[in-house]
This record gives C-alpha cells, sequence and structure tokens, in this order.
DNA sequence: CCCAATGAGTTGCGGATTGAAACCATCATG
DNA sequence: CATGATGGTTTCAATCCGCAACTCATTGGG
C-alpha cells in the first residue's frame, strides 16, 4: 500500500513521521475500518463479515490477508473444533478509540436532524458519551490550541 | 463514491443505518484525512495541500472538491486580497478526534520502540494524553464493554 | 455411499479510480 | 516582455474493484 519511494529498504510509507499517515496507510483504504468494526461488533468468519460488509469477496480475502499481515487479526482454528476464524489482536482492538470518533462525527454531520441512525451503548443499555480530547488539566484541545512537534 | 445500489434517490451510502460507514463514505479513502490534517496543521492553498501531502494533483483536485461538497471545507478568497484558499468549517474542524485517536493508534503500533515521530503537543508543549473512551460514570469502555443497537 | 449445502476462497474480466507527467491560463514581478 | 508562481485540466497507462463463475474441502442427510 505504500507510495513514496524511499531511499533504504523495508516498508515505505507515505509520511514515515507522521503517525496519522502510518496509521492510513494500514487501514486508510475503503473496507479495512469496517472489517474492524465488524469484528468489534462479533463477526468472526469469512462468510459473516462478507454477510455485514457487502464487501466483493476477492477485495475481502485481500483486506482480510493484509489486517492479519499487519497484526490487526489472527486467523486461528475456532475453540469449536475445525472451522477458521479471525479474530482481533490487542493493536485491532485498540482501534477502538478511532472506531467510536468516526461514529460520533457521522452521527453529529452525516445524518440529518431525526434520521434514525444505529447507535453504541455500554452494558446498561446507556449510550456513550462523546470522546473529547483533553490536555492532563482537563481543558479541552482543537486543531487551534495544539500543534505538531517534528521528530528530533 | 457510494458502491451499493438503492432502491430510492438521494446519496446512497454503503450502510446508510451506520455512522461509521457515513463518514467512511466521505473521508474513508486514501487522502481525504492527510488534506484535513494538513488544513488543521496550517495548510490553505492547492500548493501547499500539494506539497505536503506529495498528492497528484488531479487527485487533489477531486479531493478539495469532494471534501468542500460535503461542507467540511469552504474555498473562499484569502484575506490577503486576490488568492483563493480552502479553510476548515465547523465540520471539518470536528474530524479533530478522529485524526488524533489515528495519530495516538500509529504511535502506538506503527513505530518501532524508539523510532521517532512527530508528536501534537499543547500550547505549552506538553504532550496531548491519550484519549479514552469511558462511560458516564468515568469507567473505560471498550469493544468487549459496548456493542451497536440498531435503529428503531 | 451419494447428493446437496455450506464455508472459504480463487480466477477472469470489464469498468472505475489513481498516479505521473505534460499542458494551460492567469496574475505579478523584474 | 520573459519568468515564475498559483491553480488547476488533460492525457494516458497502471492499478483497483465488483461481479460472476469456478474450485475444493467439509459436513449433513437420505
Amino acid at each position: 500500500m505504500p507510495r513514496i519511494t524511499t531511499r533504504s529498504s523495508g516498508p515505505d510509507w507515505t509520511d514515515p513521521d507522521c503517525p496519522v499517515a502510518r496509521t492510513l496507510d494500514l487501514v486508510g483504504d475503503r473496507w479495512s475500518l469496517l472489517v474492524i468494526r465488524d469484528a468489534m461488533d462479533g463477526a468472526r468468519s469469512f462468510t459473516e463479515f462478507q454477510r455485514r460488509t457487502g464487501i466483493a469477496r476477492n477485495i475481502l480475502t485481500d483486506r482480510l490477508r493484509k489486517l492479519t499481515a499487519h497484526g490487526l487479526l489472527v486467523q486461528r482454528t475456532a475453540p469449536s473444533g475445525r472451522r477458521q476464524e479471525y479474530a482481533l489482536t490487542d493493536a485491532g482492538r485498540d482501534l477502538f478509540p478511532v472506531i467510536l470518533t468516526l461514529r460520533q462525527w457521522g452521527e453529529r454531520h452525516a445524518f440529518t436532524p431525526g434520521e434514525p441512525h444505529s447507535t453504541l451503548v455500554d452494558q446498561h443499555g446507556a449510550p456513550v458519551p462523546a470522546l473529547v480530547p483533553a490536555g492532563t488539566d482537563g481543558t479541552p484541545l482543537d486543531a487551534d490550541t495544539t500543534h505538531v512537534q517534528k521528530p528530533r
């Protein structure tokens, strides 16, 4: 998936210094994050991912392989005997905040007021509150009150 | 960008009920979020976006147009007289938590230990703390302690 | 044992998307 | 007027994607 030529060996990233760009090199395509979303929601098998996302099967094959190769999923034999299954690794599970913020942005900006949509709730059925960036002292942070510091 | 045939008119979404999928329909491609990232970091002009991302110019034209059409950017004449510029709208700025969680995931999982990367710091130069999902009572939430509730 | 169904892919192919590079129009400056 | 910067558009080849058909290995009955 990398696209910029490097002078040295190893995986070549779009923007090697930027963690945002590196993450997008791994999951910044049309389908990967929807596969992760469904994995978080209980999908385990090839067919189940295919049914939920509606993705083309050859593309699903490719995405499952890439996500596995990058350590977001592991393929293992299901506890119930003989079938294979895909499960989230710790790194994969750690994408939860990403999926959540994508969800919350969508709820705010991709639906007309009053239009129904699915909701994320906790174990008691209470909606998950908005995830808002804050400094160590608790003050909210945004693009205007932060900036990127180059590596040194 | 839509990919699933609809029976009725209007924009057709990959998965109309899911806010995650709708967000990805708008910014879930290779470049859009990097453009947003650079806009948050001060980029304003076509040339500046092109320089920072390294994206092909025709694709940049397309992305800027789509992001503008979807209300994440506005094109306006720069305060300094005659040049055009692109600026984030409120909806665009509201992607800050998404960019931040992508960044933090990348920092944790896309760099080898000790490898240098850029950092996000607040106005005083202090690193922005990890953004962690929590319930109304403050207990941390993850994929295992939440679930999606279908719209009703 | 034979037949069908299911799961998990693979293959082939046409059409859509992307990337690289060249081209073009409009200013501003020297 | 020549040069350079800005902001694109055009062209064309390469890649990616979706669809449908095919394979292959397991079950599950009858």
